[in-house]
RNA sequence: GGGAGCUUAGCUCAGCUGGUUCAGAGCACCUGCCUUACAAGCAGGGGGUCACUGGUUCGAACCCAGUAGUUCCCA
C-alpha cells in the first residue's frame, strides 16, 4: 500500500469521527468502574465557536479521553446556556428587521419567535466542536431553559424563598436603559472616560450667599434633594441649619453634614440625588432625604423631573448646563477623567436606578463556598485564583437575581390586585395562598410577576440538573442513579473571568443542594490574545476564525498549537505558527509509521538480532517508561502545556531522532536491509505506545494510523485502547546512554566543523580499562565508525576530547592543527581549573562543610576529584601537542 | 483609592525544599546538508547583568524590604 507522503488530516477526521460515534465510544452510563466526569461550560446559544472555546474544550477532551483510556467510565456532558439579555437581544434585533416591535407582541408571541430563532441557531457551536473532535456524550446534551431543568430553578427560587434567603426590595440597580433590564455588579463594565466636572452654585435661602458644588451629572440636578458637606470642612461651618435653593427647579434642600464627603474633591460640597447615585442613597438613607426618580427607565427624564420631560439624559445635560449658565449660576467647566460603567451586553452607559428586585442573600448560602476553597477540598488551578476568590466570597453582595426580560424562567412570584403577594409553583397553588390574605379574591385576578432569573440563577445548577433535574424537588437523598454516579463531578475548565458568575455559585447550590462539593478541580484557562496583547473578539475582527484553521492545519495541528501556548491561567498570545508547529508534528509521526511501514521483514528462519538493535531496544524500553512516568505526573498536576511538551520530545527525540536511527536498517546496493522480526515487532509495539500517549492531543491522525498499523476488529480503536501502564527504569542503563549521546553529538561537531562528510568513516578510541560497553555498537552506527576501540594509552596525533572524566581520540587522516587544538584544550582548561577553584573554595568554608547536608558536601567532594583528573587529563593533552 | 499576581534568551514559558561554573525547553534565528521516513526535514551553532536597588546567608533566579514597569480583581 502506497503511503502520501504527507498526513491529510481531512480524510481522516470525518471518518473517525463518524466511526466513533457510530460505535457510541463517547457514550457512558453508569457501571461498576470508577467515573470521571466533566460538565461542559455551556457556551451561549447566541454565540459562534471562537478561539476561547477551541482551548477550553481541547483541554477537555485531552482529560476526558486520557480519563477514558485510564479505563475510568469517562463522561462529558455538552449543552448550551440560554442567556437572556444576549439572546432576548437578538431576537429583539431580528424581528426589528422584519419590522416588528417587541412591546406589540405579547408575552407568548415573543417567546414562540424566540425558539425558533433557538432551534436554528442554538446548536451551531456543539456542531463546531464536533470538527475539533469533542468526544461529548451527545444523547446526554441539555438546554438550560428545557423544561425539566427549568423547573428546578423554579423549585430552587421557591426553596430558597421558604428558607428566606430570597427577599425582595427597593434597591439601588443597575440599569442598563437600553436592553430595559437591571444587570448585576458583575455585568457592569467600568471604563474610564474624559469627562466634564461643572461647578453650579446654588442660592442659600433668605441670604445673597451661594454654595458651589461640583458634578459630572449636571442632569440629575433636578433630582437633587440635598447639599452634603463634611462636619470637619471649614470652609462650611457656617452654614449649618441652613437651606439651599436647587437651580432650574426652585426646590429648597437641606444642607447635611456627613464625614463620608471628601473635602479634597471638587468644593467639597455634594450635591445628594438619592434616585440616581447608590451613595447619595445611602446618604440619603441615613439622612432621611426626599428621593426624586427623575429619570425613566428608557434613559429619558420623567414627569417627576419637571423639566426637559422625555427628553434622553444625555441631551439635558447639555441643556441644563446652558440653561444654568443662563442663570448665571455656573461657575466654571474642568476636564476630568473618571469611571463609567457600561453594560456588558449593551454597552450603554449604566444608570443607577432605583427599583423593585428580588435578591439572593449571600452571607450564609456562600459560607461552605469560602471554606471548601480555602481548605483545598475543592481545587483551583493554578492556586493564586484562590486569593481572588477568598476576596469576593468575603466581600460578596446580595445577588441581584431578577432581569426584566421575558427569555428565561419566570419568577414564580404571584400578586392579586391589592399589592399582596406569595412565592408558588402554579397558579393554583398561589390562589390558594394568597386567599389566606385577601378573602374575596378570585383566581382571574392574580397574575405572575413579569420578571425573570438571571441566567446564572439557572446554570448554577448545571453540574446537579444535567444528570437528575429533578434533585430539588425529590432531594439529594432520592437522588437518581446518573446523579448518584457521576456527581461530584471531577474537572472543570473553564475562564477566570466567570470565576464568581458561575463557578462560585455552582459551589454554593452544591454545597446547599447535595452538601457536597459540585467537582474537585477547578482548571482555569487563560484568554486567548493577539499578538498585540488585546483579547480576541469578534467585534475587533482579531480573531481567526477556529474552523478555518482546522482547514488549514487539521483538527491534530490546532490542537496541538493551541495546548502548545497555554500554561493554566495565563494568557495565550496566539499565533498561528503555533498550529503550523502541530501540523508539522502529525506529519513527523505519519513519516515515523511511513518508514516502519516500508520495512521488509527477515524471512530467514532464525535471523539472528544486531546487537545495536537489541540495546536500542532496551534502551528505549526504559526511555519510554521514565517519560510516561513524567508525563503521569504532569497530568496529574495540570500542567498540560509541560505534560504536551514532554510527549512532543518522546515522540520526536527519543523515538525518531535517536531509536528509529538506531534501529533503521542500512542500505546495500540501493536496498534497504531487512529487519529482524524480533526488532520489528518490538518497534510496532513501541509504536502503538507513543500513539496512545498522543492520543488525547491528536485524536484523529493516531486513530489513522492505529488503523493502518494492521487491519483490526472494528471496535479495536485506539480512542478506547488501554493507556500504556508504567513499569519501572534502570536509571543506570539510561544515564550510560547519556555518555554515548555525548560521545555521538560529539563526533558530529567534529565532521561539522572539520567539514568531514557523514558518510567518512572514523575510529573512535575510549582511554579505558573495559574491552566493551553495552551502547558501542549503536554508537558505531549512529556517528559512522569504522570501529570502536580500547585502550589504555593515549593516542598521538588524534582528535582529542573528554566525555565526564573519559578521554576519547579520533585519529585523523589530515594531521590536525596544532594551534587549533591549543587554543580549544586551554579554554577548557581554564573552565575546568575556575571549576575546581569554586569547589575547593566551597569545601574550604568551614561554615558550609558544617551547616551543608552531608550527601551535597561528598557531591563536592565528588566534583573536586573528578576536576581535578579531568585538568590532569587535559594538561597531558596540551603537553602531548607540543 | 484598596487588593492580588507577574517581570528569566527575539517570542512563549520551565526552573520543586536556596546548594554543580545554573542558568533550561520549544519556537524563531545563523551555518552546512535535496543523506532513499519526513526540507512540514536532518546535523551543528550563537543567544540571557534572571526588571532595578539594598538586605539575610558560607551560598540567592529562588528568601526579605524598597523602587520601576505590567496584568487582573474590587470600589
Amino acid at each position: 500500500m502506497e503511503i502520501p507522503k504527507t498526513y491529510d488530516p481531512k480524510s481522516s477526521e470525518n471518518k473517525w469521527y463518524a466511526h466513533w460515534l457510530k460505535h457510541k465510544f463517547f457514550k457512558s452510563t453508569p457501571n461498576e468502574r470508577e467515573p470521571y466526569t466533566i460538565v461542559i461550560p455551556p457556551p451561549n446559544v447566541t454565540g459562534v465557536l471562537h478561539m476561547g472555546h477551541m482551548l477550553n474544550n481541547t483541554i477537555q477532551d485531552v482529560l476526558i479521553r486520557r480519563a477514558r483510556m485510564q479505563g475510568k467510565n469517562a463522561c462529558w456532558v455538552p449543552g448550551t446556556d440560554h442567556a437572556s439579555i444576549a439572546t432576548e437581544a437578538k431576537v429583539v434585533a431580528l424581528l426589528k428587521e422584519k419590522g416588528i416591535k417587541k412591546t406589540d407582541l405579547s408575552r407568548e408571541d415573543f417567546l414562540k419567535h424566540a425558539w425558533e430563532w433557538k432551534e436554528k441557531y442554538g446548536g451551531i457551536i456543539l456542531k463546531q466542536l464536533e470538527k475539533l473532535g469533542a468526544s461529548c456524550d451527545w444523547d446526554r446534551t441539555k438546554f438550560t431553559m428545557q423544561n425539566d431543568l427549568s423547573e428546578a430553578v423554579i423549585d430552587v427560587f421557591i426553596d430558597l424563598y421558604n428558607k428566606g434567603h430570597i427577599y425582595r426590595g427597593v434597591r439601588m440597580v443597575n440599569w442598563d436603559p437600553q436592553g430595559l433590564t437591571a444587570v448585576s455588579d458583575e455585568e457592569v463594565i467600568h471604563k474610564e472616560v474624559n469627562s466634564k466636572l461643572y461647578f453650579v452654585k446654588y442660592k442659600i435661602e433668605n441670604s445673597e450667599e451661594f454654595i458651589t458644588i461640583a458634578t459630572t451629572r449636571p442632569e440629575t440636578i433636578l433630582g437633587d434633594t440635598a447639599i452634603c458637606v463634611n462636619p470637619n470642612d471649614e470652609r462650611y461651618k457656617s452654614f449649618k441649619g441652613k437651606k439651599a435653593i436647587v437651580p432650574i427647579v426652585n426646590r429648597t434642600v437641606p444642607i447635611i453634614f456627613d464625614e463620608y464627603v471628601d473635602a479634597e474633591f471638587g468644593t467639597g460640597a455634594l450635591k445628594v440625588t438619592p434616585a440616581h447615585d447608590i451613595n447619595d442613597y445611602n446618604l440619603g438613607i441615613k439622612h432621611k432625604l426626599e428621593v426624586i426618580d427623575t429619570i425613566a427607565a428608557d434613559g429619558k427624564m420623567s414627569a417627576a423631573a419637571q423639566f426637559y420631560i422625555g427628553e434622553d439624559r444625555f441631551t439635558v445635560r447639555k441643556k441644563i448646563i446652558k440653561d444654568i449658565e443662563e442663570l448665571g449660576q455656573l461657575v466654571k467647566t474642568e476636564d476630568i477623567k473618571n469611571k463609567v460603567g457600561y453594560s456588558e451586553r449593551t454597552d450603554a452607559v449604566i444608570e443607577p436606578k432605583l427599583s423593585m428586585q428580588w435578591f439572593l442573600k449571600m452571607e450564609n448560602v456562600s459560607k461552605p463556598a469560602l471554606e471548601n476553597v480555602l481548605n483545598g477540598e475543592i481545587k483551583l488551578i493554578p492556586e493564586k485564583f484562590v486569593n481572588t476568590y477568598k476576596h469576593w466570597m468575603e466581600n460578596v453582595h446580595d445577588w441581584c437575581i431578577s432581569r426584566q426580560l421575558w427569555w428565561g424562567q419566570q419568577i414564580p412570584a404571584w400578586y392579586d390586585e391589592k399589592g399582596n403577594f406569595v412565592v408558588a409553583k402554579t397558579k393554583e397553588e398561589a390562589f390558594e395562598k394568597l386567599k389566606i390574605k385577601n378573602e374575596e379574591l378570585r383566581i382571574e385576578a392574580i397574575h405572575q410577576d413579569e420578571d425573570v432569573l438571571d441566567t446564572w440563577f439557572s446554570s448554577w445548577l448545571w453540574p446537579l440538573t444535567v444528570f437528575d433535574p429533578k434533585v430539588i424537588q425529590n432531594g439529594w437523598a432520592n437522588a437518581n442513579n446518573d446523579l448518584k454516579y457521576y456527581y461530584p463531578t471531577n474537572d472543570l475548565v473553564t475562564a477566570p473571568e466567570i470565576l464568581f458568575f458561575w463557578v462560585a455559585r455552582m459551589i454554593i447550590a452544591g454545597y446547599e443542594y447535595t452538601g457536597q462539593k459540585p467537582f474537585t478541580n477547578v482548571y482555569l484557562t487563560g484568554i486567548v490574545r493577539d499578538k498585540l496583547g488585546r483579547k480576541m473578539s469578534k467585534s475587533l475582527g482579531n480573531s481567526p476564525d477556529p474552523i478555518d484553521l482546522i482547514e488549514k492545519y487539521g483538527a491534530d495541528g490546532v490542537r496541538v498549537g493551541m495546548m502548545l501556548c497555554s500554561p493554566a491561567g495565563n494568557d495565550l498570545p496566539f499565533d498561528e505558527s503555533y498550529c503550523e508547529q502541530g501540523r508539522n508534528f502529525s506529519n513527523k509521526i505519519w513519516n515515523a509509521f511511513r518508514l516502519i511501514h516500508g520495512w521488509e521483514i527477515d524471512q530467514t528462519p532464525n535471523p539472528s538480532q544486531e546487537r545495536n538493535n537489541k540495546a536500542a531496544i532496551e534502551w528505549f524500553e526504559n526511555k519510554f517508561n521514565e517519560q510516561l512516568a513524567e508525563i503521569n505526573d504532569l497530568y496529574s498536576k495540570y500542567r498540560m502545556s509541560e505534560a504536551l511538551m514532554a510527549t512532543y520530545k518522546l515522540v520526536w527525540d527519543d523515538f525518531c531522532a535517536w531509536y528509529l536511527e538506531m534501529i533503521k536498517p542500512e542500505f546495500v546496493d540501493g536496498k534497504a536491509k531487512p529487519i529482524d522480526r524480533a526488532t520489528y515487532d518490538a518497534t510496532l509495539n513501541f509504536f502503538e505506545n507513543i500513539l496512545k500517549v498522543v492520543h488525547p492531543w491528536m485524536p484523529f491522525i493516531t486513530e489513522e494510523l492505529w488503523h493502518l498499523i494492521k487491519e483490526r476488529n472494528e471496535k479495536d480503536c485506539i480512542i478506547v485502547s488501554e493507556w500504556p501502564k508504567h513499569k519501572e527504569t534502570n536509571k543506570k542503563l539510561l544515564a550510560e546512554f547519556e555518555v554515548s549521546k555525548e560521545i555521538v553529538a560529539t563526533l558530529r561537531n567534529i565532521r561539522a566543523q572539520k567539514q568531514i562528510s557523514p558518510k567518512e568513516k572514523l575510529e573512535l578510541i575510549e582511554k579505558s580499562e573495559a574491552q566493551h560497553s553495552f551502547f558501542d555498537e549503536v554508537v558505531i552506527k549512529l556517528a559512522n565508525l569504522s570501529a570502536f576501540k580500547y585502550s589504555n594509552n593515549k593516542v598521538d596525533g588524534a582528535f582529542s576530547f573528554m566525555v565526564k572524566t573519559t578521554e576519547f581520540f579520533v585519529p585523523l587522516a589530515n594531521n590536525i592543527d596544532a594551534e587549533e587544538e591549543r587554543v580549544r584544550l586551554t579554554k577548557d582548561l581554564d573552565y575546568s581549573k575556575g571549576f575546581l577553584k569554586s569547589v575547593q573554595a566551597k569545601l574550604a568554608n568551614e561554615k558550609f562543610v558544617a551547616n551543608a547536608k552531608p550527601e551535597l558536601i561528598e557531591n563536592e567532594r565528588k566534583k573536586q576529584a573528578d576536576a581535578e583528573s579531568k585538568i590532569k587529563a587535559i594538561e597531558e593533552q596540551l603537553a602531548a601537542l607540543k
